[in-house]
Order: structure tokens, then C-alpha cells, then sequence
DNA sequence: CGGCATCCTTACTGATACTG
DNA sequence: CAGTATCAGTAAGGATGCCG
């Protein structure tokens, strides 16, 4: 997750590299949602590495949190313009990926 | 890198999450490539990494290896025409990235 | 020259318990 | 409820040497 690089490209790779970034930010595009609500959604993630990975998207600037001061308090998180940006080469990225998964694993040249 | 997932974007940002993996796709779109070549350009990659990142993109069916029968042998790496489908896309995700890494960390969404 | 085998180090991920 | 702290396991990355 250590990103030494200069090229734009790896930059964003490793913002979306996490075993989970892709999935949050996925859910996300669907309108804002909880930390326990993402919590359930991202089936078997640990507070830890969840909490961690929203840190990292929010530093990224992808993503925003909200804090709601009730009591318990409620964390509520959703996309930046730039987070939506991402979602649609998401977007691009899944219609690539469904034709690999498709076809045979080492297709002719 | 282990992919047990149903989601093609993960299935996807999986296949150039290598720490090098971009940068070698990225390569070859200027023409094939030999081993030494390439390990030249990634400086301070290691062989046993360059080959088996090679290798997991030839897996994946993005690059083609060809082994010329020389003494000592030579091979060489090239796009196929999947990995020249994705390499269009990385040049989106770079347009991207060179905006993110300009602006602010954290933008008003 | 290309690349596999071995060993070692580090980064990422996870389970659990505890706090405002 | 939404985290942080600590501890522990796993997997990725790197250094080096050997082989066809």
C-alpha cells in the first residue's frame, strides 16, 4: 500500500489495490452508507482493516466521512466527485474483466 | 495476489496489482521486449520477480512469451491483443491519476 | 541469457479486546 | 456505534546462487 511511485498509474492502482478498496467503493456508488452497514455488506472484513482502508480512501480524497453526533454516534461515508470519477473506469474496468472471464485464459494474439 | 473472487474488477485489479506489473504492460506497448531488457528498465527489480510476474501475466493472458532457440537463448515479451485492450484502459486510469496526484489531497467533493 | 530454488525480510491481513 | 491497540499469521517482495 506504500506508494514511492511517480507514475499516475500505479498511484491509482495501489489507491484501489486493497483486498477491499474496489468493493467499498463499489457499494458506495449506490448512495452514502454506515460503517456497520459496509461492515455487513463486505462479508468477513474486520473493523480493523475496514476502518484502515476508509482512512485511506478518504486521504486519497475518493471518499467522504461524515460524523452524525448522536449518541451512539454514527460514521456515515460516500463518494467524492472524484470517488464517482473512479466509479465509472470501475465501470470500464468491469466490462474488461467480464470478457477475460469469459474466454479461455490464454486467448491467440 | 490469490483471486477467489466473482467481481471482474477484482478479478482485474488483481492481474496488475504487482508492485511491477503496470509498469512491465506499459513497456511492452512500445514493442516486444527481452527478459534483460526489461529487468534493465524496472530498475532494481529482481529476476526471480521479473519472471514471475512475466509469468503470471502470460497466465492471464495479457502478454505473449516467445522463446528464440539462440545460445544462449532469448526471449521475448510482447502485448497481446488483450493486453493492448488493457493497456487503453490504463492509459484512461493515468489521465485519472495525473489529476489526482496534481490537485489536492482532499478535494470538496 | 533466462529463470528456478532457497532463504530472509517486510508489508498486509485478521482476531480479539478495549475505549469515547 | 465506530473505532483504536495489540498480537499473530500469511503472503508478497527481494538477495543470492545454481542450472540448461
Amino acid at each position: 500500500m506504500e506508494n514511492t511511485n511517480i507514475c499516475p498509474v500505479d498511484y491509482v492502482v495501489d489507491l484501489i489495490s486493497g483486498k477491499w478498496k474496489v468493493l467499498i467503493i463499489w457499494n458506495l456508488k449506490f448512495g452514502k452508507k454506515r460503517f456497520g452497514q459496509l461492515q455487513r455488506i463486505l462479508t468477513g472484513i474486520s473493523k480493523k482493516v475496514l476502518s484502515q482502508h476508509l482512512k485511506e480512501l478518504e486521504n486519497s480524497g475518493l471518499i467522504i466521512r461524515t460524523v452524525i453526533p448522536s449518541i451512539p454516534v454514527q460514521v456515515e461515508y460516500s463518494l467524492t466527485e472524484r470517488g464517482m470519477e473512479l466509479s465509472a473506469i470501475l465501470e470500464e474496468i468491469n466490462q474488461f474483466g467480464a470478457i477475460l472471464l469469459k474466454g479461455p485464459t490464454v486467448p491467440k494474439s
